[in-house]
DNA sequence: AATCAATACGTTATAGCATAACACTGCTGC
DNA sequence: GCAGCAGTGTTATGCTATAACGTATTGATT
C-alpha cells in the first residue's frame, strides 16, 4: 500500500511535524494523542497541535472526524476536493475510509435549492466494521 | 409552527425533564445547558443529564449532533426513522433543519457493497446559513 | 536600515464536554 | 422474601478545546 500522502514544503516545523505524525498514524488521532507523540521533538502545549491543525485542515492536508473528536490526514495527494467527503469508520480496528460521492452531493444541492438554505460545510460519518473486521469476527 | 414533539408516557423523571427541555428549545442544547435549566427541578450532576440523554438518543427521541457537542429533540412524532438523517444547521440563528433522503441512503448502501463495509450508524451534519438568516443579512 | 503588519510561536490558565466508580432505591418476577 | 435490573445521586476525574498574554520571525514598504 502506497502513500498518497503529500508533505508541502512550505510548512511550519509544528505542521510538518502534525502531518507527519498523522501520515503515519493507522489511524485517527485526537489532538492530545499528537502531543504526546511530539513531547520528544519538544512540543509542550495542546494549543501547538491544535493551531497545526487548524492550518493544515484550513489547507485540506488534514480533517477532523467530528463524532471521534480526532483528526485524520487527508488520503487524497490531490486533495482539490471541494465538496463533500464522507469516512467511513470502522470500529473494529479503527481504520477510516475516504470517498466523495457526487450523486449524494448532487441531492444536498437539490434539497439546498429548495429550501433556501446555503451549505458551507458537510460532515457525513459513517460508523461501522470494514470488511476485514468483519472477516475476522466471522 | 405545531409542535411535532413526542412524550412517550414511560419515561422516568429525569429523561421527561430533558426531553422537555430539549422540546421546548428553539436550537440545539449542550448537555450542561440542560443542566443548567434544570437545576431549579433539582439536578445537580452532568451524569444525570447525560444518562437521560443516552436513553433518548437510544430511542430516538433526541438526536445528538457531532459537530456541535449538542442535542436536540427529534423532529418527527413518528420517529420511526432507522435509517439516515440529514441535520442542516444554521450558523445564524443555531436552528436545525431534519430530514432524510432515500437516495442518499440508497448511494450509501452501494458504496457499503461495493467495499464489504457494514454500516451501523451514519451522520450527516451540514453548516450554512438558513433562508431566513441569509435574507436578514442582505 | 527602520518600520510596520502579518503570521507563527510558547506558556499559563481556564472553559467546556464526558465518564468512572461507588452506594443506594425501587420495581419486577420468581 | 429476595435476586436481578434499571434508574438515581454523588464525588472525583479525564479528555477536548480555547482565552489571553507576550515574544519571535518574516516579508513588504518606506
Amino acid at each position: 500500500m502506497a502513500h498518497d500522502h503529500v508533505m508541502p514544503a512550505d510548512l511550519t516545523r509544528n505542521q510538518e511535524l502534525v502531518l507527519g505524525t498523522l501520515n503515519h498514524a493507522p489511524a485517527p488521532l485526537s489532538a492530545y494523542d499528537i502531543l504526546d507523540l511530539l513531547r520528544s521533538e519538544g512540543l509542550r502545549a495542546p494549543l501547538q497541535v491544535y493551531r497545526a491543525l487548524d492550518k493544515l485542515v484550513e489547507r485540506g492536508l488534514a480533517h477532523r472526524l467530528e463524532s471521534l473528536n480526532a483528526f485524520v490526514a487527508c488520503a487524497d495527494a490531490h486533495c482539490h476536493r471541494k465538496g463533500l467527503i464522507a469516512f467511513a469508520i470502522c470500529e473494529g480496528c479503527g481504520k477510516v475510509d475516504e470517498f466523495a460521492d457526487a450523486v449524494t452531493e448532487e441531492r444536498l444541492s437539490a434539497w439546498a435549492g429548495a429550501t433556501g438554505f446555503k451549505v458551507e460545510r458537510t460532515t457525513m460519518e459513517i460508523r461501522g466494521k470494514c470488511a476485514v473486521c468483519l472477516k475476522a469476527a466471522a
